[in-house]
DNA sequence: GAAAACTGGTTGCACAGGCAACGAACATAC
DNA sequence: GTATGTTCGTTGCCTGTGCAACCAGTTTTC
């Protein structure tokens, strides 16, 4: 049973969008909106399509529907997440019925992960409501700014991964 | 052989800072981003620190620093988080001698967060590193750019916030 | 070929995040 | 003044996250 009612869901709390003032550095305005991306999504896929789906399941689907049967290290390093998370959200995807998880012929280590039937139907009754929800995340951005917005972050991204990599080599002695 | 070989911490995983490919949409590169930028922060305040702090307390610290004695459910609306994650939170600040909480001798229901003098010392220790870190984040985005970042997340933050509290007001017939 | 190094996946730990639900304390209702 | 409702903090549940450690396969080295 996957349908209920659009029910109250909460009768206490919700202490998520209550206060509106923000007036930080880019960097908590990042971490702030992220959370806030990710409850939408999950709010979204599951009280309006009724499918039991996080963002992170989400985004291995549709990058087995453009190659199916990656290895999961290809899938941890493609959603940038370490192979430890990427085993347990595939875990997560398996009981779902949303994944199965086949042991590679030639090299018995790795793991490839194919496509259930019901991710396909998952997929296509999902992603009409993410793209129309994306047109309404960047409304009031022009192209150009949308672009910039783009470019921005990737270059933190960038610097980011610069300073974790210098922490990195100038690390402690053995 | 530049130098020294990168002495690996972990004699295992790593598996952050491998691949390098990012081409998506902003979403996904905000909540990559947000991953990344709170890593950075852990390592630097540990590693280099030698600090014992998570961002999440750091962004705690600052508050009281502004203003002592704030309530928590004060604490969780201007961190945009719930009661139960800032109760959380703050119990680990507790154990860390960062933080007291005592009851309000008014309403006896809320209770007051108040700095330690060892929460002064690691924020006076800790906030240079924190300024000089800062500067490399943006590096390489003119004043302007960063203008425009921070206005065009805050303006995905918006959009964010509206869908989600449409999506409430057209659920609650209980 | 055997020892050493590496790779891919898993488990354990600790933390954050959101939601549901609960009890205690305060605020209203009647 | 009691009943109802609301607010604040907490605990439980489940998920994601990163790191350390482990095991089992594979590759390299000698």
């Amino acid at each position: 049973m996957a349908k209920d009612k659009k029910r109250k869901k909460t009768v206490d709390g919700k202490g998520l969008l209550q206060t509106g003032r923000s007036d930080d550095a880019p960097a908590w305005l990042i971490q702030r909106t992220a959370r806030l991306l990710r409850v939408l999504f999950l709010r979204l896929v599951q009280d309006e399509g009724g499918v039991d789906l996080t963002p992170e399941m989400w985004t291995v689907l549709t990058r087995l529907v453009a190659r199916d049967g990656q290895y999961q290290s290809e899938l941890a390093a493609a959603t940038y997440r370490d192979r430890p998370n990427m085993s347990r959200i595939l875990a997560g995807m398996e009981q779902r019925d949303l994944v199965s998880r086949r042991p590679d012929a030639d090299d018995r280590r790795k793991t490839r992960i194919y496509l259930t039937p019901k991710a396909r139907e998952v997929v296509a009754s999902t992603a009409p409501l993410a793209m129309r929800t994306r047109d309404q995340l960047y409304e009031g951005l022009k192209k150009k700014e949308l672009k910039a917005l783009r470019r921005a972050l990737r270059i933190v991204e960038a610097n980011t991964l610069s300073v974790l990599r210098d922490l990195e080599n100038e690390a402690p002695p053995g």
